[in-house]
DNA sequence: GCAGTGATCATA
DNA sequence: ATGATCACTGCC
């Protein structure tokens, strides 16, 4: 039994970081490619920390009325409106820093939540686990950051990702029920990087 | 099932 | 200045 949790990208080494390319597109196409690739922090002593992304959801703009672009620019969703590859983190319900990347055009407030990755289940415990906080916030995502994406080796098939709608927020009418969350179990996803990566 | 928690934003 | 809201979590 490794030492190291198959989830946290023991298979992985270092990659070159995911581009701002990578993000200029569709918040809802960079949520389904995001997962299985490695979240990436740099601990304090330098190392960095792989996590398999394996649960993500996509905020589309100001015309997705679940989005926080929905009332135009504000001090909190700033970085939202501005280019893509950057961190939008936020303080929700007073205690949880919440993980986001911007995605999409400069102007258009888009941007996808990172919920899962690594052994961390849920958006706070991502952003607890890796000692995410606001001081990321509006920072390129990169290694200067010490925080960053790499590719995972291979796509997650679609047939193994599951669509649902977002969580919590039951406030956003129709667009509550749009399926924006992108979910693959986590279980899989070291099996189906490892046998692609053989593949290749 | 629901309290905790505090920044943020709309309203005044 | 004040009150409602909130992209959640942990414990009942």
């Amino acid at each position: 039994m490794s030492a190291i949790h198959p989830r946290c990208c023991e298979n992985q080494v270092a990659a070159k970081p995911l581009p701002p390319e990578f993000f200029a597109r569709a918040a809802d196409r960079v949520a389904r490619d995001l997962l299985g690739t490695c979240l990436v922090v740099r601990g304090p002593d330098g190392r960095p920390a792989r996590h398999l992304v394996f649960e993500t959801e996509a905020y589309l703009g100001a015309h997705d009325l679940a989005c926080h672009g929905r009332t135009g620019p504000t001090k909190r969703n700033a970085t939202m409106f501005g280019p893509a590859g950057r961190w939008y983190v936020y303080l929700c319900y007073g205690m949880h820093w919440m993980l986001n990347v911007v995605t999409g055009s400069a102007g258009v407030p888009a941007a996808v939540l990172i919920r899962g990755a690594g052994v961390h289940v849920g958006p706070g415990r991502v952003t607890k686990g890796l000692g995410i906080d606001r001081s990321f916030d509006g920072q390129p995502a990169g290694r200067r950051a010490g925080l960053w994406f790499e590719p995972g080796g291979s796509a997650v098939p679609r047939r193994l990702i599951e669509r649902t709608p977002r969580i919590g927020v039951d406030y956003a009418g129709d667009w509550a029920e749009k399926p924006l969350r992108f979910v693959v179990d986590p279980a899989r996803l070291p099996t189906m990087l490892r046998s692609a990566k053989r593949r290749v």
